[in-house]
DNA sequence: CGGCATCCACAAGGATACTG
DNA sequence: CAGTATCCTTGTGGATGCCG
């Protein structure tokens, strides 16, 4: 819980999981995400682990993320639980959904 | 993860997985929450209709709380994630680990 | 015993502007 | 393009005290 703990983190994620991804591609994927809770984010899941950061120096600056093994496999044990969520969205609304 | 949200969310869970569970059990089961998040999370989760609350009108008060089997569900759901989580913690130590 | 009300603190997240 | 820096708002969780 910790380390998915973000606000989007299952999002960038799961995003990930599709395909390895660059920064803009990323902010694209996810609306409603901004700049720096996406960097902060992805530097995070970088220091777990997760995501693998390959940054190409040349211009104009390229980065792909993907995921790493480890990553994976959090995704995989992920899916059940998105699976779940799916099954049950909007479907027992009790409360605000905030 | 709206509904597992909360930080002691699923500690609650697992606690109740195991056996239906009174407050005071539970406080004491989940070591560190205060009353007020473990009422407002219950309520919450009695909410989404994932744990079920059954109040004895006695005295002294008791409170059972029991899962129903759409939280049984998510407990499924949640185990793998449980199972990623017991496998890599405290192995891949790249963060604080707040 | 079980739970709510109030107040408080902190950190996560969001908006905007700026840099290499 | 890919971030970083700053500031601000909010939600979440923590502490205490009171009530049925």
């Amino acid at each position: 819980m910790d380390v998915i703990g973000g606000k989007w983190k299952v999002l960038i994620l799961w995003a990930l999981n599709e395909r390895t991804c660059r920064f803009g591609e990323l902010r694209r994927m996810v609306p409603g995400i901004t700049e720096k809770v996406l960097a902060s984010h992805l530097r995070e899941l970088e220091e777990d682990g997760i995501v693998h950061r390959e940054a190409h120096e040349e211009v104009p600056p390229r980065v792909e993320y993907s995921l790493t093994p480890l990553g994976a496999g959090l995704n995989d044990a992920l899916r059940p639980l998105g699976a779940w969520g799916r099954e049950h969205i909007l479907t027992d609304t009790g409360r605000p959904s905030a």
